[in-house]
Parts: C-alpha cells; structure tokens; sequence
DNA sequence: ACAGTGACAACAT
DNA sequence: TATGTTGCCACTG
C-alpha cells in the first residue's frame, strides 16, 4: 500500500476554502511522525503532470502548522499556493501566512479514513 | 542493502 | 520573537 496514494487520497478530500497541515494529514493516515514524507508526496505530483488518468489533487490546501505556506525550496511556487487559495475565498497575509483556525478543515472521522484505504488498494 | 534527500514539526537557545 | 538543531520516515538510485 503506497503512502503517497494515501496521501492524494487525503487531500482530496479537503474542500476549496479549507486548508489543513501535514503534520494533520499524517495523524490522520495513522503515522503521526511523517509529515515531513506528506510534504515529499506533494513534491512527487509533478511526476504526474502528463498521466491524464490521474484525478488532480489540491495540494495547495496544505500549509504548514504554524498556518503558514511552505516556502523551502519553492519560493516561486509559493505565491502561486497563494494566489489560488485566495482565488478560494481564504485571505491569505503578504507573508504568506493565514489565520489556521479561521480556515481549518476539520478533518475525517476514523470510519471516513478506512473507507478511502480501502478503495485504495486493490 | 544502504545512504542521501526533503513542500515537517517540536525543541532549544 | 526568531533562528538553529534534531528526530523523522517514505522514497529513490
């Protein structure tokens, strides 16, 4: 069972104008210290870009726990994180922090994540 | 098999 | 408050 599926999986489901971090997203899948992978699967979706079979992910939805956008590495892409979020409706500081609590997603329940694993593998 | 690599996060100064 | 340090772990060549 592939993590950076998990992960798409998870991210997929986080609605416009939420975010969530990826430090939450790897509680959620059950390995608690992984965030740091969270932000690696994100990395690898631009191995994607020419599969037309790959359903997109809204990547851009995810910051980092201190509510603020990832900028390692990625100082370009950042504002782009930026712009689309705001095109969402999320207010978004020029310092490419936001208001976490404002614009949290709550999350899926235990039940909600078994149900996207098991549609997984296969 | 194994060492290197990060879109992290929690601590320590 | 702001940096720097350290533990982390899935993935890759």
């Amino acid at each position: 069972m592939n993590f950076y599926d998990q992960v798409y999986a998870v991210v997929r489901c986080i609605p416009s104008g939420k975010v969530t971090s990826y430090g939450r997203i790897a509680r959620m899948l059950g390995r608690p210290r992984a965030a740091r992978a969270v932000g690696y699967a994100l990395n690898a979706l631009k191995d994607h870009h020419q599969d037309p079979n790959f359903e997109p992910v809204p990547w851009h939805r995810v910051i980092n726990a201190a509510g603020r956008i990832s900028t390692v590495n990625r100082e370009l892409t950042a504002n782009r994180q930026a712009d689309l979020l705001r095109d969402e409706g999320v207010s978004v500081n020029e310092d490419l922090t936001l208001h976490l609590e404002r614009y949290l997603w709550a999350g899926l329940s235990l039940m909600e994540i078994e149900n996207i694993l098991r549609e997984i593998r296969d």
